[in-house]
DNA sequence: GTTCATGCAAATCGTTTGCACAATG
DNA sequence: CATTGTGCAAACGATTTGCATGAAC
């Protein structure tokens, strides 16, 4: 009955989040798997992407890029705010005044040129909300 | 000598614009490819995706990309904002305080919930503006 | 008539999965 | 020993591309 996931301990997966954790790079499976391939020379990318996915259940690590597998295309090309409903896939555009101000100070404090943003909202919509009360 | 690209007018890329500003689905190539397959009965998927990327170019639409090319991993699971160049692809964490401001503006506007969201920034780091200048 | 767009199918590429074997608890 | 992890290769699915034909200018 019950489904909770025992995971057993893993060299690989260790390595892997000991080198998330190394790195600011915000590094692509395959170049973990690059980094790893001299201690662990029988590794395949397969039980990278495996333990990468794994550490993501745990909360150990974060992925940039989740969601959905398909781009989507949008009509407006002014940069607006998106909320992507995780129960039904909906993306809404928010209509909201961009803060300037954030670019801004984002520009100050990094010495970064700003040429595009985007901010992304992620939960539940209220139409599924209301589905959920019935 | 001249490398200008000289686009030509075609039905298809016009009524692919148009389904895309006469809906605010944030549609994916292939439902914009089921919409048009009646009118165009030998539509094939690659046109659609030749000419998203073509409007692309044009800059008359935008592409909000979630999956394809790849997904980056981050050992840092706070929520924080990125900044990516577009010059050498670095992603930098920004070290800011989440405005918790925006967020409950977006719920009480819109009625959504938000459990998660990303902020992202795109331009030219400084480590790239540097390099220009010399 | 030269250039660009189309349709079709095959190719690409990041990621996932099935399987037999090895490691963990 | 029951379960989870591994390596390998094949499968997958969204997107791209090569090629011969058709449309635009």
């Amino acid at each position: 009955m019950k489904s909770e996931k025992a995971y057993k301990r893993s060299r690989q997966r260790e390595s892997i989040l000991g080198v998330l954790r190394n790195t600011s790079t915000h590094p692509t499976a395959s170049w973990i798997y690059d980094q790893l391939k001299d201690d662990y020379p029988g590794l395949s990318l397969g039980t990278v992407y495996r333990n990468l996915n794994i550490l993501l259940e745990m909360g150990k690590i974060q992925k940039l890029q989740f969601g959905s597998t398909f781009d989507r295309f949008d009509g407006n090309i002014h940069p607006h705010y998106h909320f992507i409903c995780e129960e039904c896939g909906s993306i809404y555009d928010m209509d909201m005044d961009m803060d300037a101000q954030i670019i801004h100070s984002v520009e100050t404090m990094s010495g970064h040129s700003v040429r595009n943003y985007r901010f992304e909202f992620y939960g539940i919509c209220s139409r599924c909300k209301n589905k959920a009360e019935n």
